[in-house]
DNA sequence: ACTTACCCGAGCAAATCACTAGGCTTTTGG
DNA sequence: CCAAAAGCCTAGTGATTTGCTCGGGTAAGT
């Protein structure tokens, strides 16, 4: 279980689209413009997260993402090890025998119990916890334009690259009008 | 808040340092035959445990490191941010003005209660816990040797370098007979 | 002195992060 | 039917981090 700004792109995404999936799909392209977060790059957590069936897709105009579970049955825990995909076969994967030495392994033991517990907290914090605690800080959400799109000569901001991949409380990058 | 096997390698030694620096200092040359951690990289750790003041040092034949406070004073909260140094204040920090929009910023706050559970849940578990799992499990400490060292020609342990930085349980490397 | 042990900094390959680019397929509205 | 909307996929990229090596210090005990 690690624990970086990937997961928190994740978790911010599953939260938006907790919010507002109630009528209809939602895009990519919507979420990366409330969350600020780049189109590809959440295209790519989204493949994952759709291949571990927290999410479904539906193709086509009209199209975008719908989450498989209630929210209340999607934990913090699913999210995070989808995108993050531990590889935890490396070494001294499931059984005790690590370097071949037997008893030596403390490692694998503590590492062991304390992975479960970080797991056993993160998979206490439902989606629909986190959903409910931004309803009810006074978050409204606007209803669909229902297709009837904004003009496409609107001025649409442009993301500028800030290269900080683990800086604790980054939002990913900042905007600048094009 | 990060989460990477960096910290658990620090953990690691320092359960190693509480579990046999009751006589006496513990050199880092030790920790690294007993737990498999490169020499210079444990250096490099407990470099910064040392000046976040979780250890001590004495210098000189005889000496290595201590724990500077009891290990029941020490959690795995500390160690973690010891060695990972989280760049807390990158964007948004500590006011709420994220990105000058104001109300729009969601991953702030959400985030920030996340973390402040995070730390919380490290926090609550001490060093001295930790160590006394290890002693439950039925681990015996063999006595120091006092200075009485082993045979120079004694064939040692090379290293062969694997290169898997994140993978969540890889003991760091493997070793052959040289 | 000589060794032991901590200290420090430069550097390095591999991996990861956040992202761009560019193309592909499926579905819908006009 | 057909162009646009949307998901899907792969390959790449610069910056950063990870774990580590090398090579030299400096302080202290015997």
């Amino acid at each position: 279980m690690r624990l970086t700004t990937k997961g928190r792109f994740a978790v911010t995404a599953m939260i938006d689209l907790g919010l507002r999936q109630s009528n209809g799909p939602v895009t990519l392209a919507a979420i990366s413009q409330r969350q600020q977060i780049s189109l590809s790059y959440l295209e790519q957590l989204f493949g994952k997260l759709r291949r571990h069936e927290l999410v479904e897709s539906t193709r086509g105009p009209g199209g975008g993402y719908t989450l498989a579970r209630k929210a209340s049955e999607i934990t913090v825990a699913d999210i995070i090890v989808s995108v993050d995909e531990p590889i935890d076969a490396t070494q001294c994967a499931g059984k005790e025998n690590c370097l071949g030495d037997g008893a030596r392994c403390m490692t694998h033991d503590l590492w062991a119990s304390l992975n479960v517990r970080m797991v056993e907290f993160l998979d206490s914090v439902s989606l629909q916890k986190l959903v409910d605690e931004q309803l009810a800080k006074g978050l409204q959400i606007e209803n669909k334009p229902h297709v009837k799109r904004a003009i496409s000569a609107m001025p649409v901001a442009k993301p500028i690259r800030i290269n900080a991949p683990n800086s604790v409380f980054a939002l990913g990058n900042a905007f600048v009008k094009s």
